[in-house]
DNA sequence: ATGACTTGGTTACCAAGA
């Protein structure tokens, strides 16, 4: 089974390129984050006639996940039970779902914008709430995955330039706790291969050229648990799917299952 | 040079992304 996560950055815009990256892919489970649609404007008709069946959390222009599988779509969830709101609404951040046996959720966690900002408390709070629902879903025999856009560089090396985040989110030591917690409820993270250079990175602003540069980020993770992990063949990013107009400027990271 | 793209909406500018 292929697995994979891709924030497409507006799923109106990236259409064309999502149904031709599906086929060439052969994806079979694909978590979405960055829809930017409302649930009216979602494209199910043109996914279902490629064979993808859909789980939808979108509310309009901002945020918006989804889960598309073509091996069943069970048991959804829609939001992270326990969520928070930022200025008093609960945005569309993740959608749960079982598919082929395995239960998966599509997180778009919170930028953060500044460390003096009050949507970084927001960011540790939802990123808090998600750590409750793995330890509550990590646990037993069935493979159980989290794989999204956290907006959180695991480590120094995930990003081009580590002066150049110098007070910056995304590279924090209590966004990277954050992430520890959530290893602490059974869960480790896939590192994919990288296509080309050392460090697999999932991002690269649209601006400075910063793709043909590779000044990128590693900020698009998978986190398993050990039945997921175990059946692991091999993971990489797909950075070719970054490339030429109309791209989004995050890559997808594909893994593949055993089974 | 406190910006350099891209997106969708309160559109001919703005917020947000990271």
């Amino acid at each position: 089974m292929r697995i994979a996560t891709w924030n497409v950055n507006s799923i109106t815009v990236r259409l064309e390129r999502l149904l031709s990256w599906l086929e060439r892919s052969g994806t079979d489970v694909l978590c979405l984050q960055e829809l930017k649609c409302g649930p009216e404007a979602f494209p199910a008709e043109p996914l279902r006639a490629a064979g993808y069946e859909a789980a939808l959390h979108a509310s309009g222009r901002w945020n918006g996940v989804a889960v598309l599988s073509r091996v069943g779509l069970e048991a959804v969830t829609t939001g992270l039970p326990g969520a928070p709101e930022y200025e008093g609404v609960v945005e569309p951040r993740a959608v749960g779902a079982t598919c082929g046996g395995v239960r998966v959720w599509s997180v778009y966690v919170p930028n953060g914008r500044e460390v003096d900002h009050p949507h970084y408390a927001y960011k540790l709070r939802w990123l808090e709430a998600l750590r409750e629902t793995a330890a509550a879903e990590a646990a037993g025999g069935a493979p159980f995955a989290v794989l999204g856009d956290f907006n959180v560089a695991p480590r120094d090396e995930d990003v081009w330039d580590r002066a150049a985040f110098e007070g910056a989110t995304h590279v924090t030591a209590a966004e990277r706790a954050a992430l520890d917690a959530l290893r602490e409820t059974g869960l480790s993270e896939v590192m994919p291969r990288a296509l080309k250079y050392d460090v697999p990175f999932t991002y690269w602003d649209y601006r400075q050229l910063c793709f043909p540069k590779n000044r990128g980020m590693r900020i698009d993770l998978v986190f398993g648990n050990a039945p997921f992990t175990a059946a692991v063949k091999d993971a990489y990013v797909d950075r070719e799917e970054r490339k030429g107009k109309g791209a989004s400027d995050h890559a997808p990271v594909v893994v593949d299952l055993a089974g």
